[in-house]
DNA sequence: TTTTAAATTGACTAATCAGTCAACAAATGT
DNA sequence: ACATTTGTTGACTGATTAGTCAATTTAAAA
């Protein structure tokens, strides 16, 4: 069993129900475990696999939400599978999504909020908006502004399915949340 | 100078910079210009003050949105006050808007999520969005979903006009973010 | 097999923390 | 004036922390 791989995902659990700095590294090792030491052999600080941590969850997430693109040919289909797949991976990843959220909102101990592969990503979907507003399927709107609101409204629909999971499977709930979806979106 | 008052701002301003548990209830009363004891006069434990910190910035906070609501008469106009005080309020309080970003993030530290003043704005706040919905103002969904979402919108907003403060006086682009703000709701 | 390198341990340390407390100062009441 | 409460201090403590390190095991290479 991979040591490291196992220290992450106690990292993000306790990291998750206690927060950063009430998460002492002897309680992560103790969850993996494996020895306190070790900790240190596969990360220099405490800070360090902070960092790790949040780059690899977010490259987790950035990838997810372009999944099966491709697959679809229609503008507005692409946008939606993007608004469902982004929801989706939040409430199937409960912890991770927790994870983000709580360094999002945090101006301390993270240094790496700017991977360079999670700007690429950023800038491929800004593109991608930049596209749709071309098209006028989307509202001429400084992009940085879309994309900031757009994760704004799919981060408070996961909390919101989070609370009440059953409404999940409700496919008229869903189709009205995506409705208000694009109708907050659309020129 | 009540120093109860210059340790919850000292206090507000260090979670924001270095976040609740890098924050030494030390530092907090250097900050302040305090001795560290006092810390404990006025809080029982460094928790109790992170308790009524929050409690009291949203109190703080639920009540500015209903500032001179009762001015105005038209519905819709009502809705756009409760819209840009909220967000005016998030600017003009970055410290405080921070803070409670931080803690609505974190499952951590926070036992007084629901305090009963707190609670009460908020079933108010709920009844005034049932009202919108009978009147066909805003669409017919679960009025815990609209909050959510109505709040998670407006928060982008502000985290977006933080990072572009000049957007904040362009009237058309406050004009636009009001129209999709107001398209994401509307029956 | 032998040698070398990498992984792993857990006891250890220096630093830091939340919270206490005895002493003193300021304000308040009588 | 005196007594009593309340506010304030900063040195102190027991507990906890991030990170180290010498020793041991495991794996890989020769």
């Amino acid at each position: 069993m991979d040591k490291r791989e196992l220290l992450l995902e106690a990292a993000t659990k306790l990291f998750v129900e206690r927060g950063l700095h009430a998460t002492p590294t002897s309680a992560i090792s103790k969850e993996a475990g494996v020895s306190a030491g070790i900790l240190f052999h596969y990360f220099k600080t405490k800070d360090d696999l902070i960092d790790e941590l949040y780059v690899s969850i977010k490259k987790e997430f950035t990838a997810t939400i372009l999944n099966n693109l491709d697959k679809i040919n229609a503008d507005l289909g692409k946008l939606r599978l993007i608004w469902s797949n982004s929801w989706n991976w939040g409430l199937d990843n409960d912890l991770k999504f927790k994870f983000l959220l709580q360094l999002d909102n945090t101006s301390c101990s993270v240094r790496v909020k700017s991977h360079p592969e999670i700007i690429e990503k950023y800038e491929l979907f800004n593109s991608l908006i930049q596209q749709y507003i071309n098209k006028e399927l989307i509202k001429n709107m400084d992009t940085h502004f879309i994309m900031g609101t757009m994760f704004g409204l799919i981060t408070s629909m996961i909390t919101y399915l989070t609370q009440f999971p059953e409404k999940r499977n409700d496919q008229v709930f869903i189709e009205q949340a995506w409705e208000m979806y694009y109708n907050y979106l659309k020129a």
